[in-house]
Parts: structure tokens; C-alpha cells; sequence
RNA sequence: GCUCUGGUGGUGGAAUGGUAGACACGAGGGACUUAAAAUCCCUUGCCCGCAAGGGCGUGUGGGUUCAAGUCCCACCCGGAGUACCA
């Protein structure tokens, strides 16, 4: 009987799902094992090749630990809101439900065909009601708690408000957006306004006025991870810096936590490079400069402001953050950002003008510019002085946008010898550049001469003062202790990574369960009550934003909070008083993903986002595969989301993903005609292009091209132009050119996984995809080794032609219980190209010495199950099985059958091989040496001299160094 | 620029300090067949040689080692991330 892949894996794949075989229970007494796949947009265009990769080797794994007798959870879901589905819905005015729901059915449809294990009754969408009634849920958490830096933990706002009513701001540390200084009398004497803006300032969800990335072309703001280069991801179009009011989640409370938890998990390192980067955390110090009082004569009276320590002898000054505190007796000026709020009134008479130009010229550059022209040098003198609070030298203040806003203080100590930027500036502009470190303690030399700064964090301070000839390290240490001496400042550690602004002004996401109420003149910001959640999505007439600017739910008519009724109303019931205007942001593509594996622990479950039973006993995700462009979005995202769910008592492990493998990109292989240039219906094979400058290359379908061979009718059917093309061809072939570029439909590169099932079916199209190379690495994808996986699997086949019950001899047991160990060894580190070559390798064995046993062949089904389930699935129940092969038992692999007599001894003479011998598995060094020089090749190689020295290791190798 | 990756036949890749190129693809030759498909067998890193045999070979140059694709140092090239982060 011949392997009929395209009858028998539709009918396992109904067996599967009619017997439930995928389904898994949260109780059971086996040890739990949690394996999950990247959460899949479900785009319009369907699956390419590339995208089940990563799913094809979770599967095989989470196949594998079931074998091995875990309880394996697996599930997949979508995340479902999204821009895409979005910008069509503007485009065509079909809802994005519709066209979301319809990529969804093909992906299901693709993905079904592969044979994947995935237990689809846990599925999840990010769009559904009863999903993001639990991401409103957290992020009603998050509104109402804070982050208190000396208990290392979210607490509930009531604590906070509890501390304020009893003792105010004193002794507080918690993560805020400005640090508050207010006494219990104070708070008890404000208003519920006044109170609820403070308690803003340190709410985890927060909404505040901050700069945003804003994207006129979406209209909508964007994360930082969401723009690259001042241009969003999504699309392409320019972003914009604006100040907006907007939600924000106060990840930056938990940005040491995000650092040090990378040491817990095993992710690559160059992921965990890519999120130490992101997050940035530099040590250094906080110092405060005094201003030039006498240069600076108008700034007196407000200026005090800034230096509260400095009392009873208030000296207006101004805080900077530096790493290199050893430095401070090298600093020639100071750097303020644009933004800077001391500018105003500091900047003198005469430069008054100059600096306004300026800083109205920096803010009204777009992103974009600004990164492009990170070269030019641009600035503006203040006119104003600090002093050097170590050196009480006077240093003029500049304004200038390499210093930004929105790290640090916005405000620097320039040392232009020891830092590349300042550098630069004070070359352009002129100013004294002082070298203070140097390599050794008398390598002293003239700045001017510098082609470029020092910013190597080694050598001796020299030119400084008391911390002159000490090593930079020393120097740091002894600077701030100095300053903190001085009360002037402290060591201090600044982290890159900002808060994620969490309001986007688009329709298709979740809507935030606040609603707007007016006290005392303010609007402030009300949650809904927990019990009503979900707050549901509203219809709308449109998906464009509105007349007045307003984001799409601007169009809802119905879209108001009944307070007393508790539910959602016409517009038109708003009065102020017990009904209010809800939201109109709704929430970006990171909420509804951030925490999606918690839900799948336990996904029906509408009394909570997930029961205490469910996580208890999956704990977290043992195993996440995925791409490593989810390193400065998702990942940072979820493992924030998970360890604030940690704080609160939700979630019991503070990483959410255990171990991580990043699947390498696949890139698409594109094919090329060449069109000649003299003539253009003529395309010459490749081979006989003799100067491409005479054609002109043609990316073609590679679906009309096999092996590089171009099927001429196809080509000419492919479109009208082609339909009258002569062809020069060589040995009767028309050969195209290839190259690997990015997958994509404008190459005519796409391979979609469906033409290749039904070509050859799902077996094959899993077994390729992992030969193609280690999971992680990024190849192009190639169909032309396509076939060589189908031969194995029909060879594989035809072993079971004349199944025998005769017990197997020891060779052919050797045979299987070397597959069993490298296979289960190699699955183990994930290298399942590999698992393939040894699946061919004991086929073709096989094949050779005519074994057909089933004490071999029965293991081997279920081996090779994980990898290529539905062949496995059939001739497990041809070899009279009842059950699924999905619950047999792996194999283990008996050493027994592995213990060779003889040995195949590679022989070495100055460590290059020579030729072999076989020895017994016992012999002795002497005897090797003796039975070596008994060989003609031996002796040959000897050349009658006796060994210096001979290394010999056993079962491995033989060395004679002469 | 900085950080992380990777560099092995015509191609994808294998080799956890111990016979470099497993396993496949492609190519060439052959068997079976009226023919095709399917299947099977042989050859296939490069150079010298009829052969036996030998030399050279893992981006480049050094080093450690009895032994290096693998470890160390420097450099070259490709890919990815990030980008005035003080």
C-alpha cells in the first residue's frame, strides 16, 4: 500500500478532534509542562512558510514532554485588535469585527491542516468581551495601585491615601512623575480634586500631559517601541513629538525588576543584551549647580525652587545627572534640554531673543529631522553662569537639543574631553575643552590637538583637584562622596526606559472603563465599578476620527456612564451629575497580549482572569517560542504586566517565561528572468547572459519555477505581457537567477504552507521546515529540498510492508537504540534538523540490512510522532493500536545495545590523521601502539623512530607525537 | 558609533577540543521500464596523479594545545537590534 498522505492525514485530523485527543484538563496528577507560541496577528495575507516555524518545533516539543508523561498545556489564540483590520475598515467601511473574523477562519483553516496539538478550547481573542473584560480588569488594577520603592511592590491607593491623611509626603519613596513635598494638614485641608491629581502622580495607570509620538497619518500616538527611525512601525509614516494628554503605565517603577529578572531565565543572551539596552539602566550622580547669582540677577526670587536643600541659605540652582561624576573638574558648560523649564528665567536680556528662536525652532522640529541631523550641532549661550560647585569656577549655560527632555534631568554637565557629544559642541561653538583623565598619571596632552574625546572609562584623574592620580573608579566613588559630603548631591541610577503610553486614538482596541466627572472645575478621571466590566466596545458611524478631532468613539451616540444605574447610556443623558462622557482613547495592541498566557490557563473562567487552582498548577510558561522582534515590545510588556500581577497576588512566579527560543526569520528565496534589453519579448536563460547590463532582471512567481527551472507555458499564461516571450535556452532549459530577500507578495517570493500540504502533505511540510536548519537561525526559505523529506517519509513507509513479529537481532536493536538516543538527546537542546538527518539515517539502515521487526519499528512510531504526527497516528493503529500514539510511551534507550566490541580507532601522527584501526573495545594503550606498529601503514608512518609521546584516549582516539 | 549574531562544498547544513563536510538538495553516470513516473545503485570539497598515493582546505593573521571549525587575541565581511540616554 502506498503512503496516501492526502487521505489519511484529513482523516486522523478528524479522529484528533472528534476523540478530543488534544483537550487537557488543569487537574490531573501528572507534572505540568506550559509551552506557547508567540500570540499571531491574524493578518489578512494568511500564513507564509515562515510563520509556522516557530509553532511546528513548540509542537514537536510539547508532543515530545507529553510522550514523556507530562500534562502539556498548548494552546493558541489571537491577538485580534490591531491597526491593520483598522486601516481597512477606513478604507472599505467594513467593520474590522468582519474582516478580523474572516483572517481568523483562514488562519484556523491553515493552521489545521499542519496537525498542530493545540487544545482549541481554551482558544482566546484579544476583541472578545468575555477576553478583554480581564485586560480592563488589570488595567483597573493597575489605576488603582502605586508603586512604594521601599516595600519593592505595587500597593493599593487606599495605603497611599491612608499615609497622606496621617503623616502627608514625609518618608514617602514611591514611583511618581514628580516628586510631591506636602504635609498631612495639607492633604486633610484639599479638596477631592486637588487630592485625586496628586494620587495621579503616583498611580501605575496614570494619565498625565507628556510628550508623546504622535502619528498624524494613523492619527493616533504610538509607543517607542511602535516607532523606528521617527517613523512608525506600522506603516511607515512620520511621528511627530506633541505634548498630550494621555494614559501611561508606569513601567519605569519596574525597571531594576526588569533588569534583574533577566538573570532568572533562560533566554539567549543577545535577547537579553537587546532588553538590558532597551531599559538602560546607567549608575552615576544626581548634583545640583548653583547658578551665578551675580550674572543671573533676574532669576533670584523663583529660582529658589530648585535647590531646596540649599536651605537656610537658598541658592537657586539646577539638578544634573552624569555617570561620570570623576569628570566634574573637567566641565566647561553646561547643556539644559529645550524643554527645560529654567530657561525662561535665566536666559539675559541680550540673549533673551536668540534663545526663544531657539528653543521654538528645536520643539517644532519634527522626530524625524531631529535623528537625521544628529550630526549638525546645534545651540544657543543662555548668557547665564553656574558655578562649579567643586571648582567654584563660572561656566556659561547653553541650550541645545542633544540633551533631552525626557532622561535625566534635562540638564547636563558637559565634559567635552571626555565625552564625544560635548565634544563636538565645543568644537563647533568654540568652547574650552579640559582634559581630566588620561591614560597614565603623566600622559598628559593638549586638547586642541584632539581629533577626538576620551571616553574610555579607564586610566587616572589628572587636573582634578583631590581626586587628581587616583583610577577613574576611585575618582567616581571619592567625587560623590564629596558631593554627598557637601549635601549638593547623591549617587543616583537613571534608567533609558520610559513609561508606555497606553491611549491610542483608534477604534479598535479596548476601551478604558473610566469615565470623566467635573469637580471643582477639573475633570478627573473615574473608574467603573469592577462588577460591570466588560465595558463593551461601541458601534460608530465611522472609524475616522471626528470633525472636532476626537478620536473614533467621538462617533459613538451612546457612550455615557449612569452612575446610578449602572450601565452605559445615550450621550445625550450626560448631565455631569450622575451621568458622564466615558473615555474615547481605547487601549493599545500590548494590553490585550501582555497577559494572554494567564488566560489560557483558565479561559472560561468569568468570575476571575484566571482561578488560584489554574496558576497554582501551571505556575508559568515553561517553554515560549517566538520572534526576537518582540524584544523591546511584548516581552518587555508581559513580564511588567506578570510581575505586577506578582505584587498583587495573582500571579505565583515572577518571570513569565521560564526558558525562550527565538525562531530564526525566514527569508524568502526569489527567482529572476532576464529580459533582454534590445528586445523585450526575449528572456535569456541565465547560463547565457553574457553582461547584465544587457537585460534586465524580472522577479518571477517562484510558483511557475521548480528547481530553478522556469515552466515556459505557465510563465507565458502568468501575465498578458509575458504572453508572446521567446526564450534563449540552454540545454533545453530555461534557468533563472535567485537571491534571498525578504518574503513578501511584491517579489512573488511568498510560499504559502497550503500548496505545499497538499503537494506533499503536512508530515513533509514539518519535517522540511525543521531540516532547513536550527530553529533559531535565520535561512532562506528554498523548496528545492522538499522532496528528499518525502522520500524519507515514504521509505519510512515502505518499512512496514512486510511488518514481522520475529523478535530483532542485537544489530538491528543497535540500529533503534542509537536513534532513541540522539533523538531524545537532540530534542532535548532543540536541534530538530538534526532529529531529522537521524530519522534518515535509521531508515536508510534499515532499508540496507531488510528490517522489518515491529520490536524496532514500534518505537520508532512513536519517535518520530512529535515531528510527523499523522503518519505516525496511522501506522500506529496498523500496528493494532486502539489509542491515540499521542499518549504511548517514549522509548529509552538501553545502553546495552550500544556497547561495541571493536572499535574504529582514528590513528594521528603529529596530530594528523593517518588512517584507522579497528581495536578491541578493551585494548590498552601498549597494545594499540604494538598492534599500530604491527601495520604496514604503521610502520610507514613511524619511520622506524620510536614515539615521544602518545595520547591515547579510549574509544575516541589514538595521537603518536615523533 | 555601540551591542548582539554569524562566516564550513554548487546549495541548506553536520561536527557539544578528538576521522571536517553527517543528512539532504542539486549535478554526473548507471539499473529497471516500450516510455514516463516511482524505486534502486555508483560518483560528487579543491589541487597533483592512469593509479596507488599525496598535498591543501572551515573569512584573514597570530596564539594556546598532543590535537582547534570549536578556546584566546587582533582584524575583515554579512545580518539583526539600538541610536545624541549624559
Amino acid at each position: 500500500m502506498d503512503y496516501n498522505f492526502s487521505e489519511l492525514e484529513p482523516r486522523w485530523q478528524n479522529w484528533w478532534r472528534g476523540h478530543g485527543v488534544y483537550h487537557v484538563d488543569n487537574a490531573s496528577s501528572k507534572p505540568h509542562y506550559y509551552v506557547l507560541d508567540m500570540f499571531p496577528y491574524p493578518s489578512g495575507a494568511g500564513l507564509h512558510v515562515g510563520h509556522p516555524l516557530g509553532y511546528i518545533a513548540s509542537d514537536i516539543y510539547a508532543r515530545y514532554k507529553r510522550l514523556r508523561g507530562y500534562n502539556v498545556l498548548h494552546p493558541m489564540g489571537y491577538d485580534a485588535y490591531g491597526l491593520p483590520a483598522e486601516q481597512y475598515a477606513i478604507q472599505t467601511g467594513q467593520h474590522p469585527a468582519v474582516t478580523t473574523e474572516k483572517n481568523i477562519a483562514r488562519y484556523r483553516e491553515q493552521l489545521d491542516k499542519i496537525g498542530f496539538s493545540f487544545d482549541w478550547d481554551r482558544e482566546v481573542r484579544t476583541c472578545e468581551p468575555k477576553y478583554y473584560k480581564w485586560t480592563q480588569w488589570t488595567f483597573l488594577q493597575l489605576f488603582k495601585h502605586y508603586y512604594d520603592n521601599n516595600e519593592g511592590k505595587a500597593l493599593p491607593i487606599s495605603t497611599l491615601e491612608a499615609r497622606f491623611a496621617k503623616q502627608g509626603s514625609e518618608g514617602l519613596d514611591a514611583a511618581c512623575t514628580e516628586v510631591l513635598d506636602f504635609s498631612a494638614e495639607e492633604w486633610n485641608a484639599w479638596n477631592e480634586a486637588k487630592r485625586q491629581q496628586v494620587l495621579m502622580n503616583y498611580r501605575l495607570a496614570y494619565l498625565a500631559d507628556t510628550y508623546v509620538n504622535w502619528c498624524a497619518e494613523l492619527g493616533t500616538v504610538l509607543a517607542n517601541d511602535e516607532v523606528v527611525g521617527g517613523l512608525s512601525v506600522r506603516g511607515g509614516y512620520p511621528v511627530e513629538r506633541k505634548l498630550m494628554r494621555q494614559w501611561s503605565l508606569r513601567i519605569s517603577a519596574y525597571a531594576q525588576r526588569l533588569v534583574d529578572g533577566l538573570e532568572q531565565v533562560d533566554w539567549t543572551d543577545s535577547l537579553k543584551e537587546i532588553q538590558r539596552n532597551w531599559i538602560g539602566r546607567s549608575e552615576g550622580a544626581a548634583v545640583w549647580f548653583p547658578l551665578d547669582v551675580k550674572s543671573n540677577a533676574n532669576v533670584l526670587p523663583g529660582a529658589q525652587a530648585y535647590m531646596p536643600q540649599f536651605d537656610p541659605q537658598p541658592v537657586p540652582s539646577f539638578e544634573i545627572f552624569t555617570t561620570r561624576p570623576d569628570t566634574i573638574f573637567g566641565v566647561t558648560f553646561m547643556v539644559l534640554c529645550p524643554e527645560h523649564e529654567l530657561i525662561d528665567s535665566i536666559a539675559t536680556d541680550e540673549q533673551r531673543q536668540q534663545v526663544q528662536d531657539y528653543v521654538t525652532w528645536a520643539k517644532n522640529r519634527s522626530e524625524r529631522e531631529r535623528q537625521a541631523e544628529v550630526k549638525k550641532v546645534s545651540g544657543v549661550f543662555t548668557g547665564a553662569y553656574a558655578v562649579n560647585p567643586l571648582t567654584e569656577e563660572r561656566i556659561p549655560i547653553w541650550v541645545s537639543d542633544y540633551v533631552l527632555a525626557g532622561y535625566g534631568t534635562g540638564a547636563i554637565m558637559a565634559v567635552p574631553a571626555h565625552d564625544s557629544r560635548d565634544f563636538a559642541f565645543a568644537r563647533h561653538f568654540n568652547l574650552p575643552i579640559r582634559q581630566v583623565v588620561a591614560v597614565e598619571k603623566d600622559a598628559v596632552s593638549d586638547p586642541a590637538t584632539w581629533s577626538e574625546s576620551m571616553d574610555a572609562k579607564t586610566g587616572y584623574s589628572v587636573n582634578s583637584g583631590f581626586v587628581s592620580g587616583m583610577k577613574v573608579k576611585e575618582a567616581m566613588a571619592a567625587v560623590i562622596d564629596k558631593i554627598e559630603e557637601m549635601g549638593i548631591g547623591h549617587r543616583t541610577v537613571n534608567f533609558r526606559l520610559r513609561d508606555a503610553i497606553f491611549s491610542r486614538q483608534r477604534y479598535w482596541g479596548e476601551p478604558f472603563p473610566i469615565y470623566y466627572k467635573t469637580v471643582d472645575g477639573q475633570q478627573l478621571a473615574v473608574s467603573i465599578p469592577e462588577e460591570c466590566l466588560p465595558l463593551e466596545l461601541p458601534e460608530v458611524s465611522e472609524f475616522k476620527p471626528t470633525a472636532t478631532g476626537e478620536p473614533p468613539l467621538g462617533h459613538a451616540t451612546r457612550w455615557a456612564w449612569d452612575l446610578n444605574n449602572r450601565c452605559v447610556v445615550e450621550n445625550s443623558k450626560i448631565d455631569n451629575v450622575s451621568v458622564f462622557p466615558l473615555e474615547l482613547s481605547t487601549m493599545p495592541g500590548f494590553a490585550g497580549s501582555s497577559g494572554y498566557y494567564f488566560r489560557y490557563m483558565d479561559p472560561h473562567n468569568d468570575e476571575a482572569y484566571f482561578s488560584k487552582e489554574a496558576v497554582g498548577y501551571w505556575q508559568n510558561v515553561d517553554l515560549y517560542v517566538g520572534g526576537a522582534e518582540h524584544g523591546t515590545g511584548h516581552l518587555i510588556y508581559a513580564r511588567f504586566w506578570n510581575k505586577f500581577l506578582y505584587d498583587i497576588g495573582l500571579a505565583v512566579k515572577e518571570e513569565p517565561f521560564q526558558k525562550l527560543i527565538n525562531q530564526g526569520m525566514i527569508q524568502g528565496r526569489s527567482n529572476f528572468v532576464y529580459r533582454s534589453k534590445s528586445d523585450n519579448s526575449l528572456f535569456i536563460s541565465k547560463g547565457l547572459v553574457k553582461d547584465m547590463n544587457d537585460v534586465t532582471p524580472i522577479h518571477v512567481d517562484i510558483n511557475i519555477v521548480d528547481n530553478d527551472v522556469l515552466d515556459l507555458e505557465r510563465f507565458r499564461q502568468w501575465r498578458p505581457e509575458f504572453a508572446d516571450a521567446r526564450f534563449e535556452l540552454e540545454d533545453g532549459k530555461y534557468v533563472c537567477g535567485w537571491e534571498v530577500e525578504k518574503m513578501s507578495k511584491s517579489m512573488y517570493n511568498v510560499q504559502n504552507p497550503d500548496d505545499l500540504v497538499a503537494r506533499y502533505g503536512a508530515d513533509t511540510l514539518r519535517l522540511y521546515e525543521m531540516f532547513l536548519g536550527p530553529v533559531e537561525q535565520a535561512k532562506p526559505w528554498d523548496t528545492n529540498g522538499i522532496e528528499g523529506v518525502h522520500r524519507f517519509l515514504k521509505k519510512f513507509w515502505r518499512l512496514f510492508d512486510n511488518l514481522s513479529d520475529e523478535p530483532a537481532a542485537k544489530e538491528e536493536l543497535k540500529v533503534l537504540h542509537q536513534t532513541v538516543k540522539k533523538i531524545t538527546d537532540d530534542v532535548e537542546r532543540f536541534s530538530f534538523n538534526t532529529c531529522v538527518s537521524t530519522f534518515m539515517i535509521c531508515a536508510n539502515t534499515l532499508t540496507d540490512i531488510k528490517c522489518s521487526k515491529r520490536e524496532v519499528l514500534e518505537p520508532l512510531v512513536v519517535l518520530i510522532a512529535p515531528f510527523a504526527p499523522h503518519i505516525a497516528e496511522e501506522l500506529w493503529h496498523q500496528l493494532g493500536h486502539e489509542a491515540s500514539v499521542c499518549d504511548a510511551q517514549w522509548p529509552v534507550c538501553d545502553e546495552r545495545y550500544l556497547v561495541e566490541d571493536t572499535v574504529k580507532y582514528p590513528v594521528q601522527f603529529n596530530g594528523k590523521m593517518r588512517f584507522t584501526v579497528d581495536l578491541p573495545a578493551a585494548c590498552t594503550q601498549d597494545e594499540a601502539i604494538a598492534a599500530i606498529k604491527s601495520m604496514p601503514e604503521g610502520q610507514k608512518w613511524m619511520d622506524g623512530k620510536e614515539p615521544r609521546k602518545v595520547i591515547f584516549v579510549p574509544k575516541k582516539i589514538i595521537n603518536i607525537v615523533l
